[in-house]
RNA sequence: GCGCCCGUAGCUCAGCUGGAUAGAGUACUUGGCUACGAACCAAGGGGUCGGGCGUUCGAAUCGCUCCGGGCGCGCCA
């Protein structure tokens, strides 16, 4: 079993300070030791900053210290020298044999190549919530959510990678007024299909999808849900001029909208939570099938209907009134966030009796904890980065852990076309679908597209740029020299085993120590995205990885007449496979042999 | 007004727990298929890292400030 250069170089310096400066060796006030990777090769393979450190610290010349240091380095069989650099740098150049060694170590491992070695992971692995998407089901997802899909994907299936025991959980908000609206809508979308005209609310659904439901329930229940405009219409307070947005309009306009809600319910009964129920059922399932599609699955569909219906929600206002985080203003219950410093305090509970979607939500939370995670995830849109405060603070007020919770903030995604941004909004109808998308560009291109950014980086999307350089996506780059190896490999025709046994000391040109180098680096490329929750690093790290892979099969020849050349070739380039391939499963895209 | 995110090549973006001449793709120019897939490669031009001040041996990276953009600041969800 090889020793991890890193941790052998590690080691390596810590026993050269405890000579040349045992004031910093010791764990209390240790030395942090930084190993990088250089970006010039002519820098060996690793480097460290320990001697300008000290130097601070010491008040000493910092080469002169990397010379001590080099000096006290004991001997090891993994490294071929070390020598200072620059204003003090001291840079590493691993034993050949060393370096190509993890050839052999990918091919051995396989499809679990880059995970965290086995001896790290002590104990059963930690478990961790990733809640993502769970967008109001209330129409087609469209690209905005394609974003945060596409991360939470990424990120959890990183994360399992990296050890985690993960499960993915969409939180359905299918108890709040946005749902009623959905079913009002459809309601009247329904009425207009049997001549009954009671004017459709500019802040309704205005979408054809809503029709698409009304005709089903036509359909399904004929007549059932019919009832006289004027009964429909009951004590609304209409509609103001459509060329009217004041304020005033607008509180109007959502003053009628709940009237007819409120009709709705009084006239149909029951018959209202069937529509309820058909349109929830209606939209889950084509918001599933939409995510499945794009190859993001969620273990948990967690209804916040549930939450109230256990009790829980009353529960956890319950605990946090006896534990005196409420009080009573206007009618209505306060939690006092500021205490938790959040900049204002916040209802939970309305004058009407009615709980905000806040008091559902920490509920949640608690039930969250409840369920054992030793850590939670939320991804959520970047507009809701003011309401962290307040969770974090009802969490606390719980006596819950606030450190298990991080929330991943996920910019918008302003579309431009024709050079011009498009506004979204669901209830307007205006909005790219994520399903047109993937159609329009192919699931593995969307895929990549997305992650090929920082989450909290705004992303400019331009349709018109994503449509027309489709076949310009880095996805391709990747994917072609995976195939190409496959190409390859077909062409020679050995058995996979003889790869195991090449000698792989005749891999010698700097282009090929360079790319046992890249594999080398890809579990370090895991680990640190799976710290900073930042799955784009895995698709850059393919990029490179697969640049330095062309660059090569473009310089040298695989299938040479020296057999056990060809065989240290091809293991490395079957390495190589192996790691795109690890890499790839990970940002949900596809490896296809031929394209 | 306050809070959060951001400003890097013509365009889209990496790099940010301080490190070596600031990188990639794209676009543009030029060259490479009688050898394993040219969806590829090689070479070239292109930068006051928004501006200024500060900390440091060293700043795209940290601090302050100004300019510019996005988002948030409901008894909506």
């Amino acid at each position: 079993m090889s020793v991890d250069p890193k941790t052998e170089l590690t080691r390596l310096l810590q026993q050269a300070l405890v000579s040349v400066a045992p004031e910093f060796s010791s764990n209390a006030a240790a030395m942090p030791i930084l190993l990088e990777r250089p970006r010039d090769p002519a820098h060996g393979d690793f480097a460290t900053n320990l001697a300008m450190q000290l130097a601070r610290l010491l008040k000493k010349n910092p080469r002169e210290l990397a010379a001590r240091l080099v000096a006290e380095l004991p001997l090891s069989p993994l490294v071929q020298k070390a020598e200072i650099a620059g204003a003090g740098f001291i840079n590493f150049t691993l034993d050949a044999s060393a370096r190509v060694s993890v050839v052999a170590a990918t091919l051995a491992a396989g499809a679990a190549y880059g995970r965290p070695d086995a001896a790290f992971a002590s104990s059963a692995p930690q478990k961790v919530l990733v809640e993502f998407v769970s967008a109001n089901p209330t129409g087609p997802l469209h690209v905005g959510h394609g974003r945060g899909a596409a991360y939470g994907a990424s990120l959890a299936s990183l994360l399992a990678f990296a050890g985690w025991d993960v499960t993915r959980e969409y939180y359905v908000n299918d108890a709040g007024r946005q749902m009623d609206i959905l079913a009002v809508s459809t309601w009247l979308r329904y009425l207009e299909a049997f001549e009954i005209q009671v004017g459709f609310p500019p802040n309704g659904y205005q979408g054809d999808y809503v029709r698409v439901m009304a005709a089903q329930l036509r359909d399904a229940r004929g007549e059932r849900y019919t009832r006289p405009a004027a009964a429909v219409l009951d004590g609304t307070p209409g509609l103001p001029d459509a060329t009217r947005d004041d304020a005033a309009a607008k509180t109007q306009r959502e003053q009628h909208l709940d009237a007819l809600i409120a009709n709705g319910k009084k006239l149909l009964g029951e018959d209202w939570n069937a529509i309820h129920q058909h349109v929830l059922t209606e939209q889950l399932s084509d918001g599933r099938g939409d995510l499945e599609e794009f190859g993001v699955h969620f273990e948990v569909w967690f209804s916040e209907k549930a939450l109230f219906d256990t009790g829980l929600v009353a529960r956890c206002v319950d605990q946090l009134e006896k534990a005196g985080h409420l009080y009573v203003q206007d009618g209505a219950k306060w939690f006092k966030s500021t205490a938790f410093g959040d900049e204002k305090d916040r209802v939970v509970q309305r004058e009407n009796g009615i709980y905000t979607y806040f008091a559902s939500d920490i509920a949640y939370h608690l039930n969250k904890y409840e369920r054992g995670f030793d850590r939670l995830i939320n991804i959520w849109g970047a507009d809701h980065h003011g309401y962290i405060p307040r969770v974090k603070g009802a969490i606390q007020a719980l006596g819950l852990e606030e450190a298990r919770l991080d929330v991943a903030l996920v910019q918008f995604a302003v579309l431009y076309s024709n050079g011009e941004k498009i506004s979204m909004t669901t209830r307007g109808g205006r909005f790219v679908t994520l399903r047109d998308l993937r159609h329009e560009v192919g699931n593995d291109a969307c895929r990549f597209f997305y992650v090929l950014r920082k989450a909290d980086q705004h992303l400019d999307f331009d349709l018109d740029l994503a449509k027309s350089q489709s076949s310009d996506n880095p996805v391709y780059y990747i994917q072609y020299a995976h195939a190409r190896i496959c190409s390859v490999m077909n062409q020679w025709g050995g058995e996979a085993a003889a790869l195991q046994e090449a000698d792989l000391s005749r891999l010698e040109t700097s282009r090929e120590l360079a790319l046992t180098g890249k594999l080398a680096a890809f579990p370090e490329i895991i680990a640190t995205a799976a710290q900073e929750l930042a799955p784009h690093q895995v698709a850059f790290y393919l990029k490179d990885l697969a640049a330095e892979f062309h660059a090569w099969y473009n310089a040298e020849r695989m299938l040479v007449e020296d057999e056990a050349l060809k065989l240290a070739r091809l293991a490395l380039a079957a390495a190589i496979r192996q790691v795109i391939y690890n890499g790839m499963v990970i940002l949900g895209v596809s490896c296809p042999e031929n394209m």
